[in-house]
RNA sequence: GUCCCUGUCGUCUAGCCCGGCCCAGGACACCGCCCUUUCACGGCGAUAACAUGAGUUCGAAUCUCAUCGGGGACGCCA
């Protein structure tokens, strides 16, 4: 059995492959700084690929603002979409045809079948294996099709996928899979539990699986360094390899930065937007320093020597080999004592630089003039009523947040709501106002109470320059992180009443 | 439910691979003291962990097994 390549006169070549769905994730950051790391530390190349096969919930913005913050962490990739390479394009959307071509090559071995279900008839499968306690797999209808039943479907125009043709088949009665993680070792999986994976969807666009192999293998990938969550998927990808007649990778999986109560991290949890990070005052140092100390691997980390280094002493010394595999929590309160070491280790002119470059940079400052010109009598009078722009926390009192008519519970149940239409709505006024509009009458809130609300809690007082207009100013992850930070802080009121 | 990964202070971790130097070291947070007109910084100190149980061994945080806990995956998402 191959476990990877194996020969150290092959380039090392790794990659990170983030999905333009939303705002840039700090787990991105994590995992780019490993790659990173692995590929300076061996004179090989880091690759970034957008794997943006998910056209429902891509986000049009969203690759430039990934380019944006890992530029801004400092970790710089040697080919990608924006600056090319020998194994472009660098953007899945623009492979499609090289899947395709993959895709038959399977058909044609009998790795793979067209698959004529429809997504609704596999959820009711799907519902009564769990609802049987059952683990939920495709039940095989289509996979031993006769060829006129296929043609037959095909000439009728039925959409289909395809799908992977897990062994044992006919020939091939391997009924496990086994596959080493640089990390942990060999892991086995029984052919039993790894099921008969989707590779394209009837949109035509692969799945992460098939265009993942297809690209590594493509772009030459010798190291596939990706989070612990696609463990369970590398049997699948590992057949593939085989599938194709391919040397595969080798595999290591970092583990999963988590939530304080040990959950895989989470924007309801805790800020995962790298923007947020950089919006809301971090340095990319203190960032890129705390990334590193998750895990480990710095030899004196944690030891009585250094708790702080910089991405330059990462190269130098860290080791990947010893990343710790228990989760880490992500926890906020040593990042903030990073950030502040490194505030105060800077000039008094850098800190004014950064200052300036940041929370006080011209473009933010111009937008929240323009925004209370008409609203202030003096000049003196501007901070009166921008403070929340220049503030990290604003919790209002119940006095100020909850309307006359209402509870302090149903406000707090109507905030929970907000929030999660906000999360979800694109970062314009207009549309802003039509998803809240659009809750408030769902849920029989007038819009004054709906805004006065909202207002509160985004600017903590009753009072304030326009709010939707604020809100943009502000931004989408810092006003987010506020309605979570003020729906959190409630929960924790509440508790400590009883 | 099934499968896989994982388990040292509240949190990040050192030690674990190559058993004794570990009645377990550092950092953050918390608490106390000092400095200080305030706050912060800084200095000093305190509390705090080898998940549990067996086994191997003269000796186990370190090796083995079991149990328990935590997490992840099970999607025409990645």
């Amino acid at each position: 059995m191959t476990n990877g390549l194996q020969n150290s006169e092959v380039p090392i070549r790794v990659r990170i492959a983030p999905s333009p769905t939303g705002d840039p994730h700090v787990g991105t950051a994590y995992i780019g700084l490993i790659n990173f790391i692995y590929a300076r530390q061996r004179g090989g190349k880091f690759v970034l690929r957008i794997e943006d096969t998910d056209r429902v919930r891509f986000v049009a913005t969203s690759e430039q603002e990934i380019f944006n913050s890992l530029h801004w962490l400092g970790l710089a990739w040697d080919e990608g979409p924006d600056v090319g390479g020998p194994f472009g394009p660098y953007r899945q959307s623009e492979r499609t045809e090289i899947y395709r071509e993959h895709v038959e090559l399977l058909l044609a071995n009998g790795t793979a079948y067209r698959c004529f279900c429809t997504a609704e008839e596999l959820e009711i499968v799907r519902r009564q294996q769990i609802a049987a306690k059952l683990p939920p797999r495709y039940p095989g209808t289509c996979r031993h099709l006769s060829a006129e039943t296929e043609q037959a479907n095909l000439a009728a125009g039925k959409p289909f996928v395809v799908r992977m043709a897990v062994p044992p088949h006919a020939r091939n009665a391997t009924t496990s899979t086994t596959f080493r993680d640089e990390l942990r070792g060999d892991i086995t999986f029984e052919h039993s539990n790894v099921d008969d994976q989707v590779l394209l969807k009837s949109d035509g666009f692969p799945t992460y699986h098939l265009a993942n192999v297809v690209d590594d293998h493509l772009m030459q990938i010798t190291d596939v360094i990706r989070a612990e969550e696609w463990i369970s998927s590398t049997p699948k990808h590992v057949l593939l390899y085989r599938a194709f007649g391919w040397q595969q990778p080798r595999f290591w999986h970092m583990p999963l930065l988590r939530n304080l109560d040990k959950s895989k991290i989470s924007k309801r949890k805790n800020p995962v937007s790298l923007i947020y990070y950089r919006q809301a005052g971090f340095l990319p140092e203190a960032v890129i320093n705390f990334l590193g100390l998750m895990g480990g691997g710095m030899p004196e980390s944690g030891g009585p020597v250094a708790e702080k280094f910089s991405l330059g002493e990462m190269v130098e010394r860290f080791e990947v080999k010893n990343i710790r595999l228990g989760g880490p929590v992500f926890d906020l309160t040593k990042l903030k004592w990073l950030n502040g070491e490194y505030i105060r280790a800077m000039s008094s002119e850098d800190f004014y630089a950064a200052l300036r470059s940041t929370v006080l940079g011209d473009t933010y400052l111009r937008e929240i003039a323009s925004l209370v010109q008409t609203r202030v009598e003096t000049l003196g009078e501007f901070g009166n009523l921008t403070h929340f722009f220049f503030a990290d926390d604003i919790l209002p009192s119940a006095e100020v947040f909850v309307p006359k008519k209402r509870t302090l519970e149903e406000t707090l149940a109507f905030a929970a709501e907000q929030l999660t239409v906000l999360e979800s709505t694109e970062w314009s006024k207009e549309t802003l106002e039509a998803a809240l509009k659009k809750l408030g009458e769902e849920k029989q809130w007038a819009v004054k109470e709906n805004f006065m609300l909202l207002r509160a809690i985004v600017t903590g007082s009753t009072m304030s320059p326009p709010l939707l207009e604020s809100m943009v100013v502000f931004g989408k992850a810092r006003s987010l992180d506020r309605v979570r930070r003020f729906l959190e802080a409630q929960k924790k009121l509440s508790g400590s009443k009883k």
